[in-house]
DNA sequence: TTGATTTGAACGTATGTTCAGTTAAATCTT
DNA sequence: AAGATTTAACTGAACATACGTTCAAATCAA
């Protein structure tokens, strides 16, 4: 038997996406052969690379995907021009985009040193340009003497380390409910940075 | 050539766990192989396991000395009864301890995976021990009304997160010394849980 | 000479990737 | 509508290489 009947391009391409975004979350990349993602997918090792030329670009892939997604939806949400409203709005946006994809979050930040040179400096790059919407806001409202940050530089990182943290716990059927976790943390974010 | 001059049981040995640490931590536990190892030791990779049973128990072993030294280097710190002051005291801590050791504390963070059931649940049962910690004092904070924390345990976590947020940046000769980074993160871990 | 330490080769198995050959669907021809 | 042809998708086997681990033999320190 050559093909398993009516699988199609269009159809075998996200699922090897979603297969590899899966396993690479649970084992991580390095971990993962192709002939568990083509297993998981349904098809021989070889027909993969009708979907991606290399394990290596697969993985980049994803990253690039998941960064793309956060920049456009980021860029789809309103900017209030108060400070702390910004910040608030970021805060909130942040933890709900994430807790929504563990997988490709995961992904993001434990398979960076798995990516070739070039491939690693555009997800940071884009990493940067997301962290820099942060730093901005923080920057803003030192300039308007609401914030009290002795480095917004510093204060951005800290602040998405503890955001991006949400993932490690936070399970959708848990104790507390996304909007519950969203005010805890927003009170956290606006009173570290408080005059 | 049969043996380098000069090796010993107990030069080998650390000479072992310091190259598996170094390389984990740059490559991840599953990219980097026995023989890798022992190229940077100077040995063939057969004399490595004079030293481990296997590879699986010597990230164990790393990540267990890692964590019972976190909890033994804690319990020779002082205990101030002031919550702010032990707050203080915890923070400044968990960042000095953890930036003196980045790749332990890397492998710890991202080999969890990788941990055979028995092993992963040792290592949790120490982190859930460290963290307690922290819980506690946020606790007897509110208690006594000098902290506004609605979730002692998600505050934890939150700060933890931030804390340990800061290996990812931080290097010995950048442009903040440790202390600084101590006093900025020390700001808004009071600031954020103060009522 | 004894006992600890290391070598070097071998074990079976797995890896990422390639590719000629096979199959089914889509398109074209009549 | 039916048959012929093209194209895309996939298989299955093979490639060279690497893996973790074992162990008899060799080597060295005491």
């Amino acid at each position: 038997m050559a093909r398993t009947q009516g699988s199609h391009s269009d159809i075998t391409g996200p699922r090897v996406r979603d297969a590899a975004l899966s396993l690479f979350a649970r084992h991580g990349y390095a971990a993962v052969s192709m002939r568990q993602i083509a297993g998981a997918v349904g098809v021989q090792a070889g027909a993969l690379y009708n979907y991606t030329p290399d394990k290596q670009t697969l993985l980049y892939e994803l990253m690039k995907a998941h960064m793309d997604e956060l920049l456009a939806a980021r860029g789809g949400e309103p900017w209030p021009g108060d400070p702390m409203a910004a910040l608030e709005a970021f805060t909130r946006f942040h933890i709900r985009f994430h807790a929504r994809r563990p997988e490709a979050v995961f992904i993001s930040y434990m398979e960076l040193r798995n990516l070739s040179p070039e491939n690693f400096a555009v997800i940071e790059g884009l990493r940067k340009t997301y962290e820099t919407q942060l730093q901005d806001i923080l920057q803003r409202g030192v300039a308007e003497g609401r914030f009290a940050v002795t480095d917004a530089r510093i204060t951005s990182m800290a602040l998405i380390a503890m955001l991006t943290g949400v993932n490690t716990w936070f399970r959708d059927k848990g104790r507390l409910s996304l909007p519950e976790v969203e005010e805890i943390y927003c009170d956290m974010v606006r009173k570290a940075v408080a005059v």
